[in-house]
DNA sequence: GTCAGTGCAAACGGTTTGCATGTTT
DNA sequence: AAACATGCAAACCGTTTGCACTGAC
């Protein structure tokens, strides 16, 4: 059994055990999922799917994504302007978007670990590390505008 | 003249210098603005100006901060899940959303320091400190959460 | 057979845009 | 007078919801 399908079955394992319903819809978008290694928005899950089962609309989507997320075997961030981003939930990281080609970066979580200190500290507040992905320039996108200018 | 009068004329001799016509719409965004010493959403910038003008549209309101925003005069950050903030542009700063109460913070942009250089130097990413709100919960939410529990 | 899950279409909130009209310069 | 800015309404995008129907259990 290949690492992905290992993801798959522990997906659908969870599912059951919660007394959710193993759907063709669900099958295919933890399908996708496992598959994508990178963050995907819900349309591009969306798109994705239909290749498999045209007729799965985006609303039921939306709403696996949704129950995924409540078991948390999926988490979704937030890229500034744009949609958010869905995957499979794994080891915690943070994010980070282009604001220029809108490509969202992984970044250990550690590397907020003195952020999140002095925001607890001076606020009170608790970093959710996961949830916001930082703005920024990526580095072809830095180098294509060096260029440019 | 106060601070205020004080930033108020210099936001509108940048418009008068950059060729952009002084309208009354405009005027009572700049009051506003200026008078507001939080994180406003646009709907909130054009409730405030509709006290004075009622008949100032929505739409307006966005094309004056969006012009404003183009001068670097304000600035607007993403709050994850919830409408974009607007303010003044003033000494740069970090912003951090309740997750819960949706309020947002100012943090000082300097303990972004450690992770900008970081991304920088691991992904050449320039990070934007100001643009995307990370998100968290909040000192008063947390106390309110952990009481319920 | 029951109920959770689905497809569809319509509604939503935040934001943008086209166009005819009004106002600043 | 010319150019720009505005109000209105309609469109837009991402997301959510109501409802009748289908299919997993």
């Amino acid at each position: 059994m290949t690492l992905d399908e290992a993801r798959r079955e522990e997906v659908l394992k969870t599912l059951r055990e919660h007394a959710k319903r193993i759907t063709a819809p669900k099958r295919a978008v933890v399908e996708v999922l496992v598959g994508a290694h990178d963050h995907l928005t819900a349309d591009e899950v969306t798109r994705h799917v239909q290749q498999v089962r045209p007729d799965v609309s985006p609303s039921t989507v939306y709403r696996i994504l949704e129950e995924l997320e409540g078991l948390a075997l999926v988490v979704h961030s937030h890229t500034g302007h744009a949609a958010a981003v869905y995957h499979l939930a794994g080891r915690s990281h943070g994010h980070v978007t282009c604001e220029v080609c809108h490509v969202t970066y992984e970044v250990p979580s550690d590397i907020f670990n003195r952020v999140a200190r002095e925001l607890d500290s001076t606020l009170g507040f608790e970093l959710d590390r996961h949830h916001v992905a930082l703005s920024g320039i990526c580095a072809q996108c830095r180098h294509r505008l060096r260029v440019k200018l």
